[in-house]
DNA sequence: TATTTGTCGATTGTCAGACAAGACATGATG
DNA sequence: CATCATGTCTTGTCTGACAATCGACAAATA
């Protein structure tokens, strides 16, 4: 993620495919704002396809929750309010809990298993850890990310995996806005480490219990944050 | 649900999201059994859209876990496999389980809330009890999943309700292979009882709890049952 | 003035038809 | 038997067009 390959290669992507990732990277990162408005003509020439192939990366994009579509007048990038915060952060908490759960339950099944947990979890947490001592914002929330995409996916529940990443593109979507939401590097450690330590461990409960109370933390600085900007928006 | 308004009048839908209920409808139905295949242009005939119309339909149902697509070969009715019906077991057990405790959180914040969330609930625990005396298999489990989704509305949680769509929605495939898989009448009251009680008595721990072990007891039924046919049938 | 109505431009919704590209089954060939 | 050409089926993508709807502004009206 942070070192971006020279050339895609091999690997022979559709056009929608393409389409679609395009328009996801730039919103994520944030070249297109919340609100923004998108049209389907100007993206086909934008993007060099037919406005078909736009319309099914729109809607993708839409079910991924990036943008949203009012009928007969156009696409908008989304913009999220504190309570979408608050429902990004419970569902997400919500699901990583269970991914956490389901990680220590698969690595109670064989030592090879559970070897293999403790090395990715542990590689996830130095990073993560490396990315602090750097002290470069973008980077520390992108370690940040891969940590808790790697409980989930080290889960081993595809469907899990696939909502959860719906939540997190969404939530990007405020971290591109601003990035005074990543927590102070001197935290972030201390808050991963007894989650990363319970699974290994093998203790589910206090697992699932520390995702909980983990992200409904964040959940909450960022609502409160949301919260104070819309008072002042509107005032 | 149970009587549908004489006229849909008013309320002009687009051909897209018509062709989409169709489509879904035949699917959780059963009408369209797993592993059918469909192919654009013949269900472009049957509905009477263009293709167009028909591909952004289908697109929609394959986001939606109904129909898989096969690129340049085509799309089919999803197949579910035990392990599917164990993803989605876990998952909406804590989909559940977040719901609950939030309508408890909801219910305490003043009582004509709570009084509503009460009122909804057993509202529809009766519904379900009188479909157990009724007796009839796509009945009780309608009223089951009406429960359930009670609880999930009242939650007040968007992203969360979507979710929880999708693996109602896949779920009811398996119901509609084989109603076998409806529990009896007998248990299924005593089984919802203790969590409305919950709910309603504000006890959200509980609450969770119940929602999260019948899920999965209901899920590991099913899985079971699955495993076994799977078996059979690979002899 | 305030309110309703009509018109117009912009944008999506839907359509038809065409061709390219990939997947799959079949049969020919070594 | 293994491998490779071949043909067919289906989706992927494009072009261009027109209808339906929305939003805003102007005009008519009370």
């Amino acid at each position: 993620m942070a070192n971006a390959g020279p050339v895609r290669s091999v690997k022979k992507v559709s056009a929608e495919v393409q389409a679609a990732d395009v328009l996801r990277e730039s919103i994520v990162s944030g070249r297109l704002p919340p609100g923004m408005k998108l049209t389907e003509i100007k993206l086909s020439e934008q993007l060099e396809v037919s406005r078909a192939t736009v319309r099914t990366a729109l809607h993708q994009m839409a079910q991924e929750g990036l943008i949203v579509q009012v009928p007969y007048t156009g696409w908008t990038v989304m913009t999220l309010t504190s309570r979408d915060a608050w429902e990004l952060y419970t569902l997400r908490s919500s699901l990583e809990a269970l991914a956490a759960r389901l990680v220590v339950e698969r690595a109670s099944r064989s030592t090879a298993e559970s070897s293999m947990v403790k090395e990715r979890l542990t590689k996830s947490l130095k990073a993560l850890s490396a990315a602090c001592v750097g002290g470069r914002k973008a980077e520390i929330a992108e370690a940040d990310f891969a940590l808790h995409k790697a409980i989930i996916a080290l889960s081993g529940h595809r469907r899990l995996a696939e909502q959860y990443l719906k939540v997190e593109q969404q939530i990007r979507i405020y971290i591109a806005s601003s990035d005074s939401l990543v927590p102070h590097p001197e935290q972030i450690v201390a808050q991963h480490q007894p989650l990363v330590d319970a699974i290994v461990r093998g203790d589910a409960r206090m697992a699932a219990e520390l995702s909980v109370t983990h992200n409904t933390e964040q959940g909450e600085i960022l609502v409160g944050y949301l919260r104070e900007q819309e008072a002042r928006e509107s005032a």
